[in-house]
DNA sequence: TTACTTGCAAAATATTTGCAAATAA
DNA sequence: TTATTTGCAAATATTTTGCAAGTAA
């Protein structure tokens, strides 16, 4: 992603382009797969402060362009979330692989069995299982 | 859920019936929905040490018979898994009120999407939304 | 100019670990 | 009797916060 882009992308959400968040942003959309916090705070450490990552993925999150995601192995991962089509993901319970999921909406099947409920904005769907080479591994 | 049955029951697995564990699965069964770590420690506070509620319920979820739930508020959640079947929740965002949600199974259309993945033991799928009550506070 | 943003350091939380003492079987 | 389990305290890890100084617009 380019940096003019991402500066405008910040600038419409009333964001000032700052280099901490553009090479944040720009580092997002250079990882495939989600990404740990952890690592994330690393690759972009000469330009922005672990707690602003923290600051800046926290807003990101909330206006959308990023999407927070757990896969239960105690860290948080986050990916970019802009022209994706809203997705899922597979991890490897043994390597930690991560592979990407459609699948179809389900926010109305959820719906329409609540009565409590008036709007579903989001929701998260994290597979886990054992990928082949793993499997190949535990056999072997 | 009877003192009896919960011993067999930890028996069954190895585990030695202890107060502690006990109480903590006797507590979860109370609980009609999945509870924070930090309410089921003060719940059983008296019988069980924080630090072995951690060590409990990881090995509870290892054989299954507790369910490990992420809702992105930086707290884990945890729900006693007997003899309920699989499902899923909702999360209000707004108030964190939680409710079940049953839907079909997805493991098998995941996997049919992956070449690299042989299996799927498990999913977590959490929605999150508005319930009605905190939808009619945010319009008055 | 000025409101927003940052880095740093400190605080608050959350989770894990080591180990001697206690205890279930 | 003995292998498992516990509580406690300390170590780690993770996330949040306050604030003076820096910076985008």
């Amino acid at each position: 992603m380019k940096r003019k882009e991402i500066e405008n992308l910040l600038r419409s959400y009333g964001f000032r382009a700052t280099v901490g968040r553009i090479v944040l942003i720009e580092t997002l959309s250079k990882c495939p797969k989600p990404e740990s916090i952890e690592k994330i705070t690393k690759l972009v450490s000469r330009f922005i402060d672990a707690a602003n990552v923290y600051r800046a993925l926290e807003a990101f999150t909330l206006i959308g362009i990023v999407r927070k995601i757990d896969f239960r192995d105690s860290k948080t991962y986050y990916e970019l979330a802009l022209d994706r089509h809203h997705h899922h993901h597979i991890m490897c319970v043994k390597c930690n692989r991560i592979e990407d999921v459609h699948g179809p909406s389900l926010e109305k099947n959820a719906l329409s069995q609540s009565k409590a409920f008036s709007s579903i904005d989001n929701h998260s769907l994290e597979f886990f299982g054992v990928c082949r080479t793993c499997a190949k591994k535990m056999v072997s």
